[in-house]
DNA sequence: TTCCGAAGTAAGTAAGCACTTACTATTTTT
DNA sequence: AAAAATAGTAAGTGCTTACTTACTTCGGAA
């Protein structure tokens, strides 16, 4: 009953959209390590265990194969789910108005998000440094619903008084950084952690704790 | 008097050394916008205005050019000279701890140094996912500075009963979070300031706030 | 059992890559 | 003015790249 589309470690002949798939996924892993020039059609045919020419019949060229992965994973994967659509401790945090509940839930969810997928992260950062079009898309779509979300927050929490006269922006601009940076310097420059080495929960309620002290009346 | 030595649209024979840093600069621009592997050395050499051969007679090899970028933007070009060192400000604020002062002036003089050397915080973004050897050198000399002076800072502030007990280094990765998360969205997603467009000034004002009443007792 | 289409490959091709060689033109030194 | 040193190039080298061609193998439906 269940098409086995996703096993990866199969060895012999494949039906076509499990190759696809498995080449799709190959191709992220490689991007992400080494990016998008300095990845080989050699390179992925290898890893995934197939001639080149197969990467080529499944996808017309090294654009292409590039193009289908921001796709799937933007388009499909759950980036465009966003953490408010189905974490429903958030949800009632918002409703009761426990700020710290709010900010400590984002914050540990995007922290885990982007844990958990750090070959993505790394693709994200590529291509926006190569200044690919779907990139371009994939952040303007998705950050300023962030925006907009969070930002709207807050401005609820100042018409209650809850929080002082600052413009919300800011105020995201100053939460995601905290995330966003301490994902990145986890991911990029300090693998070791040699410089901070805390827990996922440690930073969430500790930059919850930083920005609500930072905003509140 | 004057040697001529930056004078680079000089179009004939030009000497040795003016000729090396005319070549180091036009790698920087190519480099910060396509990376390493995306830049080849004909593209630099014809930039420069200059055959191939000549970026070879100055840089025994490709990598050796990129060694050398980091080499001058690390330590000729104030990279390496740190916010303390010659900020009288700075200096006379935390002397007298003057703590919005001080972050205040940390926040201003980081933002504008981003702003200024667009390309090379485009290149050392490129590095750090490349895995350059020399990239991560430089991170860690500098960032491992940077949280050892704002850390031993807020240190002190706490003795004095004027910061809460958290982890100074959670404080300074909080802080930095917004500035490098603030400059990068200027400089890679947001370009056209869609999302937030303020002034230097004030972003700086708003995240030492934000930090301050964030840590303070 | 045959036979067709899909999955797969080995061995190309032309262009592009980092880097070299063997040379000429222009200064600078003696 | 001759010699030495420096700035410069045109035309390569061998290797790698993205992509193709012409072919073989296999699974499953008739």
């Amino acid at each position: 009953m269940i098409k086995e589309l996703f096993n990866c470690d199969h060895v012999g002949r494949m039906k076509g959209g499990a190759r696809r798939e498995q080449i799709l996924q190959t191709a992220v892993n490689l991007f992400s390590q080494r990016g998008f020039k300095g990845t080989t059609t050699k390179e992925i045919a290898r890893a995934a265990g197939v001639s080149e020419a197969m990467v080529f019949r499944h996808f017309e060229n090294k654009d292409a194969l590039y193009g289908a992965i921001l796709e799937t994973k933007g388009c499909r994967d759950g980036v465009h789910r966003f953490p408010w659509e189905e974490n429903a401790v958030l949800q009632s945090a918002i409703e009761q108005k426990d700020d710290f509940t709010v900010f400590y839930n984002i914050a540990f969810d995007a922290l885990n998000k982007h844990q958990s997928d750090v070959g993505f992260m790394r693709l994200l950062f590529y291509s926006a440094l190569e200044e690919h079009e779907l990139a371009d898309r994939f952040f303007h779509e998705f950050i300023e619903r962030i925006y907009g979300f969070i930002g709207g927050y807050i401005e609820q929490r100042q018409r209650d008084g809850a929080f002082r006269n600052i413009n919300p922006r800011i105020a995201v601009r100053a939460f995601l950084g905290m995330l966003i940076h301490h994902s990145l310097n986890n991911i990029l420059w300090d693998k070791g952690r040699t410089i901070l080495d805390i827990s996922t929960e440690e930073a969430a309620k500790n930059f919850a704790e930083v920005l609500l002290d930072g905003i509140k009346s």
